[in-house]
RNA sequence: CGGGGCGUGGCGCAGCGGUAGCGCACUUGGUUUGGGACCAAGGGGUCGUGAGUUCAAAUCUCACCGCCCCGACCA
């Protein structure tokens, strides 16, 4: 392609909107334009390499025996009134209406359509396992759209369904995907992570969330270097840092700790530390109330509370709330003759002695509260969030906080949909089952913004080649001069013979160091410079972005060392 | 939805009661041409929208709309 007819518009200064590298330079490189909060339009080079993504996941979503279909976007309620998310989903879910009033909503991910399809072509047991994906526009009504690509309401998604006779040939589907994500993230060239993850709205039994690792993630992920453990802080757990008392003390005392109603404060004032306080939250689940004990550095988790408690709405309850059931302003709360709301506890707390906790009773606070010896023992969970200082929970080395953009997920969904949309197949047995499913979700959009995140430099971009919009740019450094726009030519001519997929910027007006900007900006793995100077001296360059150093060498060794430096390039992006 | 910020040529910004400006980009001509060239001459804006205050509003007031950030939320 010649720059001199395409569609690049590249632009200097950095747009007032955007916040994070990715989306600076996904409009300072012409890949995109906003339309509107959170809706994006593809320009010529976006496209392109939103297209190498989709090729990549095309050829391992294929290898790994899934089969590829197209599905509406504009779907009809009833199909999401049948599972219930047409409620649940909330206004997240794009709804629209006909001409004749009837509802539909635009598809946000397509777990009904695709088991509405599956139920009426499934017969027999011998047509399973089957394999399903698409690669489509999804919509989801964002509380608040950021960050360019990374969370937008209108996106390009692959979604995959994959529908099991029983448990066991859906887990070997689900390892099957795991892999192929493996090999999908790999060949984009990113460094990433799956993690362990709460299955949120979607649902099933368990799930993974491919991170790719970037500090503007939106997720935070604790990771073990040690033994590769890694999982969403939502979901994660650890070896929590050692009790403070480790035996038993005296009698429970009443402390006076006038106006002290945090952790923090108490901690101060009766010199113990934090570790050795009952932290008591009293939640409103589901309009009941809950006290929540962890200990006094540790954080109430309320993903994984809203898991154990099976609750749909949650949340702290209000000050009022509290005075009911605590007998006491806020910050006087405690287990020790608490009644009246349902008490869960974190496990972190077993083990400890001589604990601190509310007393109930405006401005104290009981010292030497024991487990089980004070108050009846309440129901044990994993309720906390890790925290610094945790253990892994598989090798017991330091867990490390990290970031990350979740560009897939894969979830094990079981019978969530097939049981509730009725999605059966025929056995051996001469009856009904229902199919096992599980689904798998990469952001493709998403994907190309997290390339971007995590290979860029101060001047631009530095794509992995396997998702470049081009492999090599090739600049005409002196376009009035006939000599070397005849040597640039011939270069264009040879490498697109070669199969190289080349931008020439060609242009007549502009400079040099203009050209040199622009390639910088791209971001394109390889360059071809091809100027007077050069000529001069019986060479031309051969660059590799990333790197530093220049290769000079004469024009008929050109296609030999972009060989070279592609092959080194797309070493980065083996699976 | 709560908190904060911003809407002025395509982009980045200044102006903050009295004739709409600057830089970049764009058009034309010329000189240039290895790290975002220079000179000259041009074109382009109902100052987000609507009410109000005023002799006079981009500027003050109110409402609405849009955009961005933090939070809540998020397959």
């Amino acid at each position: 392609m010649r720059v001199s007819k395409a569609l690049i518009p590249t632009v200097k200064e950095t747009p007032g909107e955007a916040e994070i590298p990715s989306h600076k330079l996904m409009l300072r490189a012409g890949l995109m334009r906003k339309v509107a909060s959170g809706i994006y339009e593809y320009l010529p080079l976006g496209q392109r390499s939103l297209l190498k993504v989709m090729g990549i996941i095309r050829e391992e979503m294929d290898r790994g025996g899934a089969q590829e279909v197209l599905m509406p976007i504009l779907t009809p309620a009833e199909l999401w009134q049948e599972t219930g998310r047409w409620q649940k989903y909330g206004k997240e879910l794009m709804r629209v209406k006909d001409r004749h009033e009837r509802d539909y909503a635009l598809g946000p991910t397509h777990e009904e359509v695709i088991t509405d399809l599956v139920r009426r072509e499934l017969k027999s047991y011998k047509q399973l396992p089957l394999n399903l994906y698409q690669i489509a526009t999804k919509f989801r009504d964002e509380v608040r759209p950021r960050f360019g690509v990374m969370r937008s309401r209108e996106f390009l998604m692959k979604d995959g369904y994959s529908f099991d006779a029983d448990d066991e040939a859906c887990d070997k589907t689900y390892w099957i995907m795991f892999g192929a994500y493996q090999r999908i993230f790999k060949r984009c060239g990113l460094n990433f992570a799956p993690v362990e993850a709460d299955s949120g709205l979607i649902g099933g039994s368990f799930t993974h969330e491919f991170m790719v690792l970037a500090e503007t993630g939106e997720a935070a992920i604790a990771l073990c270097e040690a033994c590769g453990y890694a999982a969403n802080l939502e979901k994660a757990t650890g070896v929590p840092a050692p009790h403070a008392a480790p035996a038993a003390g005296g009698a429970t005392q009443k402390a006076y700790t006038p106006g002290k109603h945090t952790v923090e404060h108490v901690s101060e004032l009766l010199k113990l530390p934090a570790q050795q306080f009952i932290k008591t939250l009293i939640f409103v689940a589901d309009g009941k109330p809950v006290a929540v004990l962890v200990r006094g550095d540790h954080d109430v988790n309320e993903v994984k509370l809203k898991n154990f408690l099976e609750a749909q709405e949650l949340a702290l309850a209000p000050a009022e709330k509290v005075m009911e059931v605590t007998k006491a302003p806020v910050g006087f709360a405690g287990p020790v003759g608490l009644s009246g709301a349902r008490v869960v506890a974190d496990k972190a707390l077993q083990g400890g002695h001589q604990y601190v906790a509310g007393a109930l009773e405006k401005d104290y606070h009981l010292t030497n509260v024991e487990l089980g010896r004070d108050f009846k023992d309440p129901e044990w969970a994993d309720l906390r969030s890790v925290a610094t200082g945790d253990g892994c929970p598989k090798c017991g080395k330091p867990l490390k906080a990290g970031r990350g953009i979740e560009v897939g997920q894969t979830f094990k969904l079981g019978l969530k949909y097939s049981k509730a949309m009725k999605c059966v197949y025929l056995g051996e047995d001469g009856k009904d089952h229902e199919t096992v499913m599980g689904c798998y979700g990469i952001g493709v959009t998403r994907t190309v913004g997290a390339a971007i995140e995590q290979h860029n430099d101060a001047d631009g971009i530095l794509w992995p080649i396997s998702v470049a919009p081009y492999e090599v740019h090739l600049l005409l450094l002196n376009p009035s001069d006939p000599e070397v726009a005849k040597a640039a030519d011939q270069c264009y001519e040879d490498l697109k013979k070669a199969g190289y997929e080349v931008l020439y910027d060609d242009r007549a007006e502009a400079t040099a160091g203009f050209k040199f900007k622009d390639a910088d900006l791209l971001g394109l793995p390889l360059s071809v410079r091809v100027g007077a100077k050069g000529l001069k001296e019986g060479v031309i360059e051969v660059k590799r972005r990333r790197l530093k150093d220049v290769a000079k060498v004469p024009a008929a060794q050109v296609l030999d060392k972009v060989k070279e430096f592609a092959a080194e390039e797309w070493k980065l992006c083996a699976p």
